[in-house]
DNA sequence: GTCTATAGCGGGATAGAC
DNA sequence: GTCTATCCCGCTATAGAC
């Protein structure tokens, strides 16, 4: 599990985001990410305070990665958007970087990181708003819908995804999810279409 | 947090579930199960090998518990009882006894707590592609549902409200999520009504 | 900037007395 | 069945040399 980087701090910046993914936080010691960033522990406390002030890099490199992840790429139509950043694929088996910090015992005892994770789901969030709103006003989606609700209703279902995926050992139950979501969307779509033809 | 029950066997396993339940299974040592029990190492040691046979006893009685409560209350309609399940109190910012296991990272790497975690999903399952089928069986949903999808689906959108509700501190985000999760389900239950009468 | 040595603490379990 | 003493280990960090 060797990391890339120039720089000492890099690489244990670099190293320390990928255990904070695969591992977790309370799970990944020092120890860990100094092997991992083949770096020795007099570089790891002279560039950091400790464990703490590493994660914080480290998850905010993360937040970063995601949320670039998310900015749009731009689609026929803004339903068609929603739904491709719905079934985008979604590694089950790996996890949340950003979710799985929400189970991890430490993280919920230290405030800073808990609100770096509560920000950013803040900010998909809206991404998705943005989607569902622009959806709606191109008369994709009835406008009865609750915005902010949908949204969470489909950030419920990736982040549900993910816990199904591991406790099945497989991908299919994510694939499930979000399929069975998308499907849902489009009957919405549609019956709202022949609603509103026929009041037309 | 003191334990009731009357061996010290018992004790041991209330004590132990309700903290799987609270801090997880990694974050619970020997030390904190016998303090909340009022159990001495001795006891501890003598009725159980170690923390993973205790572990063993007191998921078991988690998972029975949670099925218990899933167990059917009869409703006016198979939908209904669908929905009733899915909105359901569910308390956000303490979590799914079962869900959590799942990002544990002790959890992973013990066999015997794994598949018991995935049994418990499978039964869960089970339950939901019933009240799917029944529902569809009553012409309340269309019959193009794939049941096993939205059964997942609809276990995401549980499973991730957790999630969000211990992300943001709150249990907002899980009522937001499950709502809008029954909004959408009412949507397809009515749109159908309509195709039906229309071709009828 | 990086190294090695050391330290305090808690996790998880064993030993043997009672 | 329950008690106390003890053990080994890894986590996290500090100290001081190079």
């Amino acid at each position: 599990m060797k990391t890339s980087g120039n720089t000492s701090r890099e690489r244990l910046v670099n190293a320390m985001a990928l255990l904070l993914w695969e591992k977790g936080y309370a799970a990944t010691s020092p120890r860990d990410v100094m092997a991992a960033a083949e770096v020795g522990q007099g570089s790891f406390y002279h560039h950091f305070s400790g464990k703490h002030e590493l994660a914080v890099a480290a998850l905010s490199q993360n937040i970063s990665e995601l949320l670039d992840q998310d900015a749009g790429t731009v689609r026929s139509s803004p339903l068609e958007e929603l739904k491709a950043h719905l079934l985008r694929p979604r590694p089950g088996l790996k996890g949340c970087r950003i979710g799985r910090m929400t189970q991890d015992p430490k993280v919920l005892e230290d405030p800073e990181l808990l609100s770096m994770v509560e920000d950013a789901f803040r900010a998909t969030e809206q991404s998705w708003i943005k989607m569902i709103d622009a959806a709606i006003k191109a008369k994709e989606l009835p406008e009865s819908l609750d915005s902010q609700q949908l949204a969470r209703t489909l950030t419920a279902v990736l982040q549900g995804g993910y816990v199904l995926s591991r406790a099945y050992g497989s991908q299919q139950p994510m694939d499930d999810a979000v399929h069975g979501m998308a499907s849902m969307l489009d009957s919405l779509a549609q019956s709202h279409q022949v609603a509103g033809n026929s009041t037309a």
